[in-house]
DNA sequence: TTGAAAGCGCTAACAC
DNA sequence: GTGTTAGCGCTTTCAA
């Protein structure tokens, strides 16, 4: 069966392929009636534009590429739904890729992206990348990139982010409030803006309370289920431990408590526990997690809205560089004492 | 900026376009240094082959659709990610959206992805879809889907599942075994092939044990967290409480045992529950959750090196119609009286 | 092993 | 408001 073409449907109406174009369109100037027939032959051949034909000639996808570290979280997931509900509405649909936090895969990825001429590219970084090596061919073609919850520092990339510096501030700030003199925190890769925040914010708060910052208490990992079990460990095996600890991420925060309570040591009152991000499992946990709120959805939608403005030239997002969402503290009981 | 194109190329080397494009792939009759030629010329002016043209004219896109219900959960992600390992190595790559459980999204979806002309699509289904009109169009261009976990229950679409009754009727003979003698089944939508099978093991395993099914022990719902919540409620308002609780995923059967549990309930001692998938959260909840291990990454891998070894000619998908994968119970704390 | 020619299906530019 | 013309960049014949 051969596929039908737009010459079909001009051969079955006496008319020129172009009109059938530009009726199979919203191209300002075309006679409704004209349109309607246009459109009725096409349903009745069942006709389906070809979208290669139409990219090779019009250069534009209508494609956005997403490369993001991971989809299993609930984070994600919302923003990823968030970008889908703005693309669908504008004609768009999503290219999505995980790097699984691995700067191989995340340029793999882009290049992915780059061959298959997305017409515009949204990203949250790996947690090792270095550089934007692999975004500049994007720039350089002036296809639109924008990043989303971790982003590049210094560079005119527009952004969504939170402020997590102001998070890192308010979750230490509550577990001082609850009198935590010697507070752990568990970091992720400061390569990272996302955690190299939250641990200024952790300062901030220690030198507003003037507790000398100790580099021994902060421990550095990729924030995993077992990376919160090793810290566990390590907080057991300390010679003088901590009697707070906050986390920058939900997962690691819970399997860390989660070793400490099997060792018996009482949450919060012997040691208080924040996380960050307001997953699921911050209540499934018992006590539950004290943590940030993180607006997936909305990040998700910004970051669609922003670049589908830019494309179709409603907006220009090179004046725009970054997009702070705003965010807040969730006291639970993990760290009420 | 012009796009460097396979004519560059020819000039440059003074060779037919024709022989560029042989070059650039593994065409069998092209002299190796000719070859070596181009590639390199090619790198030299940062050459990108344009999929359009390339597309149209082979009528191949080496893209493969993926539908599912949800990215945001552990099974999803590591589906996902075996998939991609498979196509990656393939030269395939990923289209990738999600139904939020949905039936008019997934029909969206599989809409864009026809319209897109995937080579091939992997499904899985929406709790409440009814029929498959919406992939007959794939049937009928021969583009081969392919469903994984949730699928088609009469008809002959390749499918790769896990043997849900066998593990339904392992972990009601379980709770069983733990002395239970009053089960409760939290059941998923029984229109999709995996919940009904899970309620058929847990009726087989009824009656193995001599104990009546009772149709107001099992609650149907959407299993999510509210879902697990409001079970719990339920539970607590019963005249005659169960002493078992096979719930269908393990977020449901989590949240129910932690409204059980805030109300005083002693789980295992007053009731034993029992989950399914062996999500990260059963190893979060206190007790831990007696589940059943599912393997999401084989699934992925499976489906995709299944559907791109029929692609390439390798195997013919039409003689598989169902390739099942093992799982098994894991026993924890919930259920061991 | 290489090349010439044709055309995949569409749309931009221009003309009427 | 509609039509003509040309060509996007590639691959598939077919021929040499």
């Amino acid at each position: 069966m051969k596929e039908v073409t737009i010459y079909d449907i001009a051969k079955h109406l006496n008319i020129s392929a172009t009109t059938v174009s530009r009726g199979l369109k919203d191209h300002p100037s075309i006679n409704k009636k004209t349109k309607k027939k246009i459109v009725d032959i096409a349903k009745e051949l069942g006709y389906r534009s070809n979208t290669f034909a139409s990219s090779l000639r019009s250069k534009r996808t209508h494609t956005i590429g997403i490369i993001v570290p991971r989809l299993n979280s609930h984070f994600m997931s919302a923003a990823i739904a968030g970008m889908e509900n703005v693309a669908n509405e504008e004609g768009y649909h999503l290219l999505i890729s995980q790097s699984l936090e691995s700067t191989k895969k995340e340029i793999d990825n882009a290049h992915t992206m780059f061959t298959n001429r997305v017409d515009g590219l949204i990203a949250s970084l790996a947690s090792d990348t270095e550089n934007n090596a692999h975004f500049e061919a994007f720039v350089n073609k002036n296809v639109p990139v924008i990043f989303f919850d971790r982003v590049f520092d210094n560079d005119q990339s527009t952004g969504i982010v939170i402020d997590n510096l102001k998070a890192g501030y308010e979750v230490t700030k509550h577990l001082l409030q609850q009198g935590c003199k010697r507070i752990m925190h568990l970091a992720g890769n400061t390569r990272r803006n996302v955690y190299e925040e939250r641990l200024k914010g952790y300062k901030r708060a220690l030198k507003e309370y003037h507790i000398p910052f100790d580099e021994s208490l902060v421990q550095t990992s990729n924030l995993s289920e077992q990376a919160g079990t090793q810290a566990g460990e390590y907080i057991l095996n300390m010679q003088h431990r901590p009697d707070g600890i906050f986390a920058a991420n939900d997962i690691c925060a819970v399997f860390c408590m989660l070793t400490l309570l099997k060792a018996g040591i009482r949450v919060p009152q012997d040691i208080a526990i924040a996380g960050f991000n307001n997953d699921p499992i911050s209540q499934v946990v018992q006590p539950n997690l004290t943590t940030i709120s993180y607006p997936g959805y909305e990040m998700g939608k910004a970051a669609a809205s922003c670049l589908i403005d830019h494309l179709s030239g409603r907006s220009d997002m090179k004046t725009t560089n970054k997009i702070i969402l705003s965010s807040e503290l969730i006291i639970r009981g993990s760290s009420l004492k």
